[in-house]
DNA sequence: ATATTAAAGTTGACATGTCAAATTGTTCCT
DNA sequence: AGGAACAATTTGACATGTCAACTTTAATAT
């Protein structure tokens, strides 16, 4: 393996793809609702997830849980998000959708299939397939411990 | 295809994995240098190409010319980084790397290229291949202009 | 030539991301 | 039961990212 590129390096690679996407996804949201990119994705969790705590979107967003619990704030202010204490554990709080909220994402999911779509056109569902299994080796392998 | 999940759409998969990439990146490099992951990879970029201007660099790394304006200025305040006007024409400044910029690299990239590996351990040359490709298709098609 | 348009880089305002400490409630141990 | 250790969430401080306006210099078109 040699490095006379940056594209080499398969994180400058991902990294400079996921700008792209990034940017990609903020315009087509904001032509289409009023939703940031990291809202958009907590809908998509909780939405798929019953009624998800705060940590367990964390987690599957990856995300920082101190932004989140702000983020999570603002869409509750926003109607985007209802919360409800845990019956069990006061600590936690249950997140689900607003009326709203799921209005918007039945607007929103078929523009957003659309542009999965378009992404992936060009790409067999074998080599789709094989690069999924991929991500999931190099993510097995980014656990933060796993450094050196 | 079907939603039932959130890692159904790419995007999210890749932001995911991306974030875990960040954070791994941002570790080692913290740990073996003084320098952030955006300082390693505009060195990259100064490295091997010749003498980019902002521009270009702001272009190899997908960056906001802005936020790039400044992180160089930083940069050149640490000691990483010389900038020279070009003479043809005097809006663009030409950027090295000082020598303290090289004898980092040269230490740190053995570490870095060690860590490539491992995240690519369990993945054939082929697979890896095939990876590329779909990255690059995914990339162009991600044009923001390519919107709906 | 000179007016218009465009490119390179800088700056300001503001949103988002990261890290660590603080708070509140739970669990585990004895 | 009583306290240590832990988990969920919040908060503050600060770094990084994004967008748009602005300055300076260059290219282009009449």
């Amino acid at each position: 393996m040699s490095f006379k590129n940056p594209s080499s390096f398969v994180t400058f690679r991902l990294a400079k793809l996921q700008s792209r996407l990034n940017a990609q996804g903020t315009a087509i949201l904001k032509e289409n609702s009023g939703l940031s990119l990291v809202e958009w994705r907590v809908i998509q969790v909780i939405r798929m997830f019953d009624n998800p705590s705060l940590s367990q979107i964390a987690e599957h967003v990856q995300m920082d849980k101190g932004q989140l619990s702000r983020k999570i704030k603002g869409m509750i202010e926003k109607g985007l998000l209802k919360s409800q204490r845990d019956v069990g554990d006061k600590r936690i709080q249950k997140l689900g959708l607003t009326e709203k909220a799921v209005e918007i994402n039945r607007r929103l999911m078929p523009i957003m299939e659309q542009r999965q779509h378009n992404l992936l056109t060009d790409i067999t569902p074998d080599e789709l397939d094989s690069f999924y299994r991929i991500i999931d080796k190099i993510e097995a392998a980014s656990k933060i411990r796993d450094i050196k």
